[in-house]
DNA sequence: TATGAATGAGCATTCATTCAT
DNA sequence: TATGAATGAATGCTCATTCAT
């Protein structure tokens, strides 16, 4: 191939190993999350890198690493975001509510790595369902640690404790499913997404640990 | 094939085409809530269902096809119950009420239709995306309509009312992301999670239409 | 495909299964025969066999499958020919004439099986190896019986006793290597090859069981 | 790359051709032996001799030219160290006893070697075969001047002289076997297998050239 | 109606080989 | 001299899909 040609192609080449990488994995984030991981080929991965495909084995190793990888690395850039979005000084209702601003705006700002998070690694069974599962699992976790802390101040009955987890699930998921609606409804902020999520679930949460309970009228 | 050969064989052919039909739906939504849309094949349903291959071309068309008629039947199913379980008779809160307790019930009483509705098609992107896509409008705007009714009648204020149809896609998103972390908490009754969400998101709604609105302290 | 174009590749379609592998046997044999087992590919099998990919994993399995498959078949032959050649009824030196000349006339018949058989077979390590190695070890064990049952009559010290099977190797060794020699030296017949081999290790067999040995003069 | 990496990487470099090329010989009769020609890989070649793959090539030239090699080097040491063995001065049966025993003794010495020369040479069709086929007729071509020698002393009838070769290719073949058959009974001394043999085919080729023949009792 | 037989087309993966430094 | 970086070109294998009966 002559000098002509590499031009021609626009691609640099001899590059080192984690410029290509970096490469590598943005071209699988973006490959993945247009087709799924099932039928994004390894070919377009490799054409949208601009790098051969024996770079990205010899470099990620299988579709399944290379995969695998994207989540770690998209998931560990949520969470950065998040994390750094809180600010641990203030009460928990505005640990929460930054929290979530922090994750709409990463989602609004990334709407690939979302989609890759989201949609394809849940529903995919098997090796990555683990790592996907796990980063779900400190997702939760880390929601379910702010409730507790605020119920336990306030006075926590039994039966609230034990629907803390399966609460934090729900603000979760609520959060999740938002962003998934937000993606056909980009007019709206982030702001105000946040906002409404905060009054749902967090003045119910206060309602639901104060005592103030909705019980059904009849069974 | 002669009827020695057909009884030799022990199954029973000629049937009727929508038994046929049925055999395959039932056998197509085991073996993609197995193994996913992708890694179910062809072959492994049509030996599920004890027919063969150009059968189920002949009847239900390609492998996508096939996939969106498991999900229309299915969702389809999953609306009748839950509609069927909503007693229009009464209050907007019990009907919300009576409405996820026959969600989780049918989620609990299918679990391989769930799995198809939620985690496999939602993550397929292309042509079923509208079908399912459909299908989730479909549970937001019942869920809408029945915030709206209540909002109304309490008097809904303009920032609330462009907030329902969000919080209809939150609701049914912690329903959904519930009913999952269900699946990993099986000694929870649905009654137990209906509670928890009726308490979580009714309250806060209720407290959001009021005008009892929680606001962050400093932006 | 139309019927005209069937017509021109000359293939007849929708045969039984048995005919069908054979032909893929044949076709195998023979590029196997031809660029040995690594470069021997799957699509040139295919070719020569006039049958499409699929149809050979469906019916032999894999690559590794289907040659062990030829290997056994053709060793079956092999051996089928060589015991349907020895004349029970007569003496050792008879059995082992006809089983020589039964060898020879074999291969002289069926090259690409032979070179199946000698070539590529006993230079896989591996899964083959253990198929190759044991129909190997059944001829030499059939040699070795013949030796044993002639040298027992006459009476047969410990030191050639313990000889035999060393022996029975290496007369399968030199009809195997006149056999290789012969490729390059058509104008040979078989006859002649089984006459020479038969002197060689005939006689020297006798004069070893006799007693009668050659000694280094000085070590 | 400066002088203070190359001494980090703690290999010595620079070094003069023809000893890194006894580098690469070395390690690619090492891989080939082990792994035979197309499982071994250029890679692991590099990797066990040190080298980078790029030397290789500079050096020894493709993968078929550094088989080649490797062959080339292994059997022109198998032929120098039967040569070596054999004494000029005495009789043709010392000769071949000699010989036999400096054959098997290398054998024994070296392993690789053989299985390099023998298994995986012979195995290869195309480019090698000529190498091999080449080395291996030098191989016959010795012992059938010894057969030769041996003969002509005696008189040797016509039937006989045409034999010598076929018989020099049998015995050739005869050794080669038996020293396979000796990988796997490894508590066999040299000495005992050359003594068999020698008995074996010194004797019969004894009987024969004396024309003491053996002749099918009725065809 | 019903199916065994058959295939086109694609995909992950590997490896000998060669630049650019 | 010496090599890390890079790739073209195959190859084994699978699967949705469709004839011919």
């Amino acid at each position: 191939m002559d000098v002509e040609q590499r031009q021609r192609h626009g691609r640099v080449r001899r590059l080192p190993r984690d410029v290509r990488e970096r490469q590598i994995l943005d071209a699988a984030v973006r490959v993945f999350s247009a087709h799924g991981y099932h039928n994004a080929s390894m070919d377009e991965i490799s054409e949208v890198a601009g790098v051969s495909k024996p770079m990205i084995y010899a470099y990620l190793g299988s579709k399944e690493d290379l995969f695998g990888a994207c989540i770690r690395r998209e998931a560990t850039r949520l969470l950065e975001a998040v994390t750094a979005g809180i600010r641990v000084e203030l009460g928990p209702d505005m640990q929460l509510w930054h929290g979530l601003r922090a994750f709409f705006r990463f989602v609004g700002e990334h709407r690939e790595s979302w989609r890759v998070l989201h949609r394809q690694a849940t529903s995919q069974g098997g090796p990555f369902s683990d790592e996907v599962v796990a980063m779900r699992a400190r997702a939760i976790a880390l929601v379910d640690a702010l409730l507790v802390r605020t119920a336990t101040k306030r006075g926590l009955d039994e039966q609230a404790t034990r629907a803390t987890e399966a609460l934090a699930a729900a603000l979760v998921g609520s959060a999740e499913s938002l962003a998934d609606w937000w993606l056909d409804h980009p007019d709206i902020t982030d702001k105000m997404l946040a906002s409404w999520l905060m009054n749902l679930v967090w003045m119910g949460f206060g309602d639901l640990v104060e005592g103030t309970q909705w019980i059904p009228s009849a069974e």
